[in-house]
DNA sequence: GAGTGAATTTGGGAGTGCGT
DNA sequence: ACGCACTCCCAAATTCACTC
């Protein structure tokens, strides 16, 4: 049984399966080969210390007969390894000490009274996630109804170089009339509440937002000094339509752009591309057909989604690395 | 038990795709 | 142009089945 997240106050079956939860994110990376595990070794005097991958059992039956297993990576440099071999079952509870905002909430078997999808888009000054700034979002409620749309030019306080692409020049958002962002968080965050149902969360929803929406709307917020509520979970529309691309048989590989998808679903697009409102639009329709497409339940959705601080740690390993 | 070769798995690097 | 995630390819490591 496959429901559109469109139909979430009239949804009722939560959970179709649980086997579009891949990619973990926040926990530790599994090794895809449950014989494989990578053991530590070092020499009695610690001069050499360095990562083999072994076995994890040591000997292997073969016909009644009991025999050793490579033995090549049971003794290092000649010295007497100090190895430390960790069971599957170890490695295990290593991995999921706790559980997640996301695989809490989506055991609640009432979702449909929890969750409210808004579908986003941002238009930036540039790509640089550090020097370029928002200067238009637009966001809609999947529900629906009186005033479920979102969207404002804002003004970004420094130069716009990309106008060429989405046609936003300095001298539309250097108005008094635009907000700028410290000015509009208050006001996108009572949007937001405004569309939450008593108690719940928010999913926001974004083509390539793990890498690019999120990323600008949690720095403009730090930035402004405001917190992303605890109660926002952010979806990244593009996995999804990637694993939809790969599941359909075409003797050229689809692509997983906003506009290709429109084309596929064959949707229309209401204004120009690359603007905030028509591209939000745009995906709401095609977020709807990946749902369908790819058999995604509500509770798929939650456990596929990032909270504020799975971003935010994201962000700060790659400022690191 | 030791040795061999095919099959499987892993990790790294290069290239591509995605957003504006 | 920027920066991240993903995909593909290849070499190396490892496992497994088999023979002697």
């Amino acid at each position: 049984m496959c429901i559109s997240i469109s139909q979430v106050s009239r949804f009722r079956v939560h959970l179709i399966g649980s086997s579009c939860y891949e990619r973990v994110h926040g926990c530790l990376k599994i090794n895809s080969s449950p014989r494989l595990l990578d053991v530590r070794a070092s020499s009695v005097d610690g001069t050499k210390n360095r990562w083999i991958r072994r076995n994890a059992s040591t000997s292997t039956t073969t016909q009644g007969s009991k025999r050793s297993s490579n033995a090549k990576s049971s003794v290092l440099g000649g010295a007497v390894p100090i190895t430390r071999i960790i069971d599957a079952e170890s490695v295990t509870k290593i991995q999921q000490p706790f559980e997640t905002l996301q695989q809490r909430l989506a055991k609640n078997k009432d979702l449909s009274n929890l969750l409210t999808v808004i579908v986003t888009d941002l238009e930036t000054s540039g790509l640089s996630r550090v020097k370029s700034r928002i200067i238009e979002i637009a966001a809609q409620d999947l529900a629906g109804g009186v005033n479920s749309t979102f969207q404002t030019l804002v003004n970004p306080g420094v130069p716009i170089f990309n106008a060429n692409i989405h046609g936003i020049r300095n001298d539309m958002v250097c108005r008094p009339e635009v907000p700028r962002m410290e000015e509009l968080i208050p006001i996108f965050l009572r949007y937001v509440e405004s569309r939450q149902k008593p108690g719940g969360y928010a999913i926001i929803v974004a083509h390539n937002g793990k890498t690019f929406d999120f990323q600008f709307l949690i720095n403009e917020f730090s930035r402004c000094s405001f917190e992303i509520p605890d109660n926002w979970l952010f979806f990244d529309s593009l996995p999804l339509a990637r694993d939809c691309m790969k599941s359909v048989e075409a003797e050229v590989k689809l692509k997983a752009t906003l506009s290709a998808l429109g084309d596929y679903f064959n949707l229309s697009r209401d204004g120009e591309a690359h603007r905030a409102l028509s591209d939000v639009l745009l995906l709401s329709q095609v977020f709807q057909r990946l749902t369908i497409n790819q058999k995604l339940s509500l509770s798929d959705l939650v456990l596929r989604s990032y909270t504020v601080s799975d971003l935010t740690s994201a962000i700060a390993k790659n400022k690191k690395d």
